[in-house]
DNA sequence: AGCCCATCCTGTCCGC
DNA sequence: TGCGGACAGGATGGGC
């Protein structure tokens, strides 16, 4: 589900209201998530007790602090949803974690329909060498010499699955490579190599500007995307091509928007203005 | 090395 | 209305 602008918007409204809130429990409400904690995990009554220290991001994951050099390491994959609600909202049978804090009235829950998402509880150490060996750096952070560097270290992918891939770039998934490279004019079937100087300048300033302005707009909600309020984003009323098959191109207005499959995902572009 | 496909799981939508 | 198949924001692993 979620990619970079909408981690990005869940975890700005979490850190707003959780950071300095004192754990009064946390539990798991299903089998699947609590099966699957990796080796050396911590019990969730250990975290009774703790302060959250930090909410961060890194590329679509989301890393919770708390004290004693205890963290989540969360990630919500195509369905999954963390947002703080009022204790009387029903919890239905997707809803597979549950965490309450003494001062503040609301709750953290964790649901997922299709349960690819998890919920790993780890020591800080664990999770930042988790994340350091998997992930490529923060699109909205690397300077255009290295996103040039890495487009011909990487260069025999195609431009699609380049952007697609997180251990050359973190947080970009389907939607916003979709997006980003109609904004740059960029078939997707090309070869990150094969980009002149030019085009690559122009591929990582769309990659910036589509993502600011995604998280300007608090994400996309197709069909589950919450924030953490619970609220709907308004991105996907500006998207240009993902999901808009046979609709007008709206840069040439000559060609209609086509979808092809790359790897395996759907891929929308106008075969007029994306060379 | 990189592409394609299947896979994990549940829900929705579309055509018959 | 029911049923089967395709498809969905992610990531991984096997085969080619």
């Amino acid at each position: 589900m979620p990619e970079l602008p909408e981690v990005e918007t869940i975890v700005r409204g979490l850190k707003s209201e959780l950071v300095g809130q004192r754990v009064k429990e946390f539990r798991f409400l299903s089998p699947h998530l609590e099966k699957e904690q990796l080796p050396g995990s911590f019990q969730p009554a250990t975290y009774k007790g703790r302060k959250i220290l930090d909410i961060r991001r890194r590329g679509k994951m989301i890393i919770i602090e708390f004290e004693g050099r205890l963290g989540w390491l969360v990630h919500l994959k195509m369905t999954g949803q963390l947002f703080l609600t009022e204790p009387e909202c029903k919890i239905d049978k997707h809803t597979h974690a549950l965490l309450k804090f003494y001062r503040l009235k609301k709750e953290l829950r964790f649901r997922d329909i299709r349960k690819f998402g998890f919920l790993n509880c780890l020591d800080l150490t664990q999770i930042e060498g988790k994340i350091g060996n998997d992930l490529g750096p923060e699109p909205l952070e690397i300077d255009l010499a290295s996103f040039k560097r890495l487009l011909k270290t990487h260069g025999k992918k195609r431009l699609k699955n380049w952007l697609l891939d997180q251990k050359i770039i973190a947080g970009i998934g389907n939607i916003y490579s979709d997006e980003i490279l109609f904004r740059a004019g960029l078939n997707p079937f090309r070869l990150a190599g094969s980009l002149t100087d030019r085009e690559a300048t122009r591929l990582y300033r769309a990659m910036k500007r589509v993502l600011k302005e995604a998280i300007a707009f608090k994400g996309s909600s197709i069909s589950d995307y919450v924030d953490a309020s619970g609220e709907r984003g308004r991105f996907q009323e500006r998207h240009q091509v993902y999901a808009r098959e046979g609709r007008l191109c709206p840069r040439c207005r000559q060609e209609k928007i086509i979808r092809k499959k790359i790897n395996g995902r759907s891929t929308f572009f106008c075969p007029g203005c994306q060379d």
